[in-house]
DNA sequence: CCCGGGCGTTAAGGTTCCGTCAAGGCCCGG
DNA sequence: CCGGGCCTTGACGGAACCTTAACGCCCGGG
């Protein structure tokens, strides 16, 4: 289910947007400032941000500069008719996208669909295979090699799958952290001692001496396939 | 220099954009009607369409299916005002974005510029290969020419990572130290003895004799592929 | 011939980083 | 209200890494 986040100070847009977009079966949350609007992608993590400019305690490009600091995550910009060169800023700032209000709930769900497709990376290769196990990042599933199947918490899943999504490429800790935990957490190396050691538990078949998901000392973690 | 496709049948604007984008260092080529349009794609390999969708020849939904049938390049849909449901039916065959006529020429622009920025998400293709090694930046990761896999500490990467951006190049030792360790080291060139030892221990087939790390004696330091 | 600067090599300390374990807190379902 | 996953947090031994110093080599100049 694809995830929104409407960021927007007019209780009016809010409801009209909640309702329609619910409607589709997004699954939608809001945020009525730019402060907690950022909290919001941190935390939430949508599939694609709907952003108004005119927010009460933030500009707009500094809303969309903060996101883009970390993630690219979709962003549509909403705002009022004839702010020509507020909407080139926006654009440059780093959004997808840019309607006008008023605006047609039929033109936002078409460009709301555009930028989901555009930013699924590509129909790729979900399965990645190895000697002990199989991973499946479409069906959310990891076999081993005897049949048995692997039970991941969501954390151990998501930290797996950027691995797998990374295979042979080392990923640092400030991008697992970040990816995983949001922004705030890029310090805490710890988290990642503690899940990687789960991880190598569950799949390696020797825990001590990983084969598959390797330690680059004080640079990140590699899988390889 | 990235290239422009503009398929229009509008004389007038096919003049207007092309001088507008040539004068921003864009690279353009016109085709006036759907069937020449699809074949220049073809052809030219554009980095990003702008497309009118009012043609002569051809609906403008079936030009998109025409163009996303093996390719993802962008495509920019151009439309007289109020053409709602065509609106959506064009972002909903594949088009990246939608500019009403008639339209500001900035705003095109920043949505040309969006549309590539959001195209092109590899920035760089840093691999280097010699005889016995290949460098891959990007993976963090050496390779043998036998297969096997060098392990580096992070201070042996920045270094070998400048020696190779500048593949070639002299590097003085300043630039290596002050790029490595901080401004504050720049004369402590005992390091950089201490770690081109180690770096040729790992990668050169005669480290006595160093067949592309070099040192150019009182100067600095040379990749040499 | 001797001497000194620049370089390569090695090894010892000290520091940072990593794997591991376990206790405590939170949330949810029974 | 209680119990069980799951996530956070802290502590500790050991490994990896960085710094630093010492020594030998080569080469050009005095």
């Amino acid at each position: 289910m694809t995830r929104v986040l409407v960021v927007d100070d007019e209780p009016s847009i809010l409801r009209a947007l909640r309702i329609n977009l619910s409607a589709r079966e997004y699954d939608v949350s809001t945020a009525a400032d730019g402060t907690s609007g950022l909290a919001a992608v941190a935390r939430d993590r949508p599939d694609v941000i709907i952003l108004d400019l005119g927010l009460p305690d933030m500009d707009g490009t500094d809303v969309i500069h903060g996101v883009r600091g970390w993630t690219s995550i979709p962003i549509i910009v909403l705002s009022a008719w004839g702010q020509e060169s507020q909407k080139v800023a926006a654009l440059d700032a780093g959004a997808d996208d840019y309607v006008t209000k008023p605006f047609g709930m039929d033109e936002l769900l078409a460009r709301l669909r555009a930028a989901v497709r555009r930013a699924s990376p590509a129909p790729d290769e979900p399965v990645v295979t190895t000697a002990d196990f199989t991973v499946d990042l479409a069906a959310k599933e990891v076999i081993r090699s005897d049949g048995s199947d692997v039970r991941l918490t969501p954390t151990e899943w998501q930290l797996l799958e950027i691995l797998v999504r990374n295979s042979g490429r080392l990923v640092t800790q400030r991008q697992l952290l970040r990816e995983v935990w949001g922004p705030a957490y890029e310090t805490e190396s710890n988290y990642l001692r503690v899940y990687l050691a789960q991880l190598r538990r569950k799949l390696e078949p020797e825990p001590s001496q990983p084969r598959y998901l390797l330690t680059e000392s004080g640079m990140g973690y590699r899988f390889k396939p």
